[in-house]
DNA sequence: ATGGTAGCAAAGCTA
């Protein structure tokens, strides 16, 4: 079995101890990190040896950053979306790792539907569905995880009002998008395990703005998302949110995401 | 409710 895991911790050197604290406990076999907010040279790469993970980095200073933390060794490793290589963010790092392909992606949040930051987020996006349908066609178990900045439907909200206007991360527009990502042939894998129509399904949310009580009023949002290639659907066995990882002292703003494949 | 909080880095930007 092997478990694959996404999370935004907002800050790699803050949240350290949150990460050791938790990757111990759910000891997932692969994890895809974002908001690193810290450059390669400043990346605690002996930390996260110790914690028994080879890694592979794509750093920036004080905003993005992804990357790959691997128990296996860590193949292949691609920088940055090879459909939009003229992108000066830090938002994209893949490579190969226990018969899977693993990408880590960090979604601009876009800040306000119409605005540059948007324009940016939708390119990036179309981008990414450019490069996913490329990679669809080798028909291998693939999985493209992080934060895509989209509650992709009304259950992945706290207020079905918040999806009937323009509000980021809930706009049309985005989960449109979003939705174009499935028609691609990507499988939502927390979905899978979690259909919108089932009752435990109901208030699992990824992401609680920081401000306003957020978290203790569960007023979330679904946004961090681990998509599967058919081959690695086939595979799914489990899947879920560790939304405790909210509650420690300066927690990151996203919880932890993970899927559990079985090996071919 | 155009304020509320957090991180980086040293004022404002991003989220």
């Amino acid at each position: 079995m092997t478990t694959i895991a996404t999370w935004n911790v907002n800050s790699l050197r803050t949240r350290l101890e949150h990460l050791k604290k938790w990757a111990n406990e759910r000891d997932p076999d692969i994890i895809l990190l974002q908001e690193l907010k810290c450059q390669e040279e400043h990346f605690p790469r002996e930390a996260i040896e110790d914690l028994g993970y080879n890694v592979a980095i794509l750093g920036q200073k004080s905003y993005n950053g992804v990357a790959i933390l691997s128990k296996s060794p860590v193949e292949d490793i691609v920088y940055g979306l090879p459909t939009f290589q003229e992108d000066e963010q830090a938002r994209y790092i893949e490579a190969f790792v226990d018969g899977v392909r693993v990408a880590s992606v960090y979604v601009p949040n876009g800040q306000e539907v119409g605005s540059d930051k948007f324009a940016y987020k939708m390119k990036f996006l179309k981008a990414l569905r450019k490069h996913g349908e490329d990679l669809l066609v080798q028909n291998e178990p693939l999985v493209i995880a992080g934060d895509y900045n989209i509650a992709p439907f009304v259950s992945d909200g706290h207020s079905p009002e918040r999806f009937k206007g323009e509000r980021i991360l809930c706009s049309l527009q985005e989960r449109e998008t979003m939705r174009s990502l499935y028609n691609t042939g990507f499988i939502d894998g927390f979905r899978l395990k979690y259909p919108d129509t089932l009752p435990e399904s109901q208030g699992q949310f990824s992401w609680w703005d920081y401000r306003s009580g957020s978290y203790q009023n569960n007023k979330g949002y679904r946004i961090d998302h681990l998509l599967l290639s058919p081959k690695a659907a086939d595979l799914l066995q489990d899947a879920g949110i560790d939304p405790e990882t909210r509650s420690e002292q300066r927690p990151s703003d996203h919880a932890p995401v993970w899927i559990k494949l079985s090996n071919g």
